[in-house]
DNA sequence: TTAGTTGCAAATCGTTTGCATCAAG
DNA sequence: CTTGATGCAAACGATTTGCAACTAA
């Protein structure tokens, strides 16, 4: 079983909660996307699949997903919430294209390692981070 | 005079906009501000000096102060938008504890570089960024 | 005198919630 | 059966906006 599968079910056992069919359809189409999503956006992709589903499970069903464990929230500069998950797709930072919206993701252990060093240094015990550079990518910067 | 009223000044007359007395309280008290502060917590404070200023007008004033490249606005995990400055504080990045909220900021040059080189590797031009690092800070982890 | 500025309230946008109904176990 | 899940619409909190009155230049 796809180890996001378990991680929901764990945490529904775990808590007396309930599995779903409409569970089912919003976890595989959250899965199905690569890298950011908002609450409306996959609400529109459920929709095609099961109209029946209304926006406020989406939200709740997100919610459940980050409690559980298996997707992560931001918010960028603009005010909605973004979503991703973690399957074939671990933690990573971003490169924000101010003009067109482009989103890159990078990974840097060095970075990482820094940020430790600093943690320690104000005795702060990291359970995550964000780093986002914002600027224009190399299409937009030569237009 | 104080370079961020010289900032302000500037853009406003670069674009052909006007002072105003309200503008300048809410300048005033911004920047007496040390850390961040939303909009809502800077109306309760210019309320006390000029009642008669709207919310709506602080809204529009931070916007005004973004654009003039005096305040910069974030948004930490939490919803609402907070404004910081410049003056006497230049820029630095965060670690915030999710326990009580403390907030403390630091600089890393080395991070600095290694994001230069990210944006060199995907030929990306970076105008500004942010690093926070969640956790909890040492007064919290030791209860 | 001519725009830009402002307060007020209404509108908006993203998100949450109360409630009655439905469905999982 | 019992209690959690859900749709719907109303409620919410942060922010924006239309409009008429106000004020800087």
């Amino acid at each position: 079983m796809l180890k996001e599968k378990q991680l929901l079910k764990n945490y529904l056992s775990e808590k007396n909660l309930r599995g779903s069919s409409k569970r089912n359809t919003i976890l595989k189409i959250f899965l199905e996307e690569e890298g950011h999503i908002t609450a409306e956006e996959l609400y529109q992709k459920v929709s095609k699949e099961d109209s029946s589903i209304g926006i406020a499970t989406v939200y709740r069903t997100l919610k459940l997903f980050r409690e559980a464990g298996l997707a992560r929230m931001s918010r960028f500069e603009k005010g909605e919430a973004q979503y991703e998950h973690n399957y074939l797709h671990s933690h990573h930072d971003h490169l924000i294209c101010m003009k067109c919206g482009k989103i890159i993701e990078f990974k840097n252990p060095d970075i990482e390692e820094n940020q430790e060093k600093i943690a320690r240094k104000h005795k702060f015990k990291i359970t995550s981070h964000r780093l986002e550079l914002y600027g224009t990518c190399s299409k937009c910067s030569s237009k």
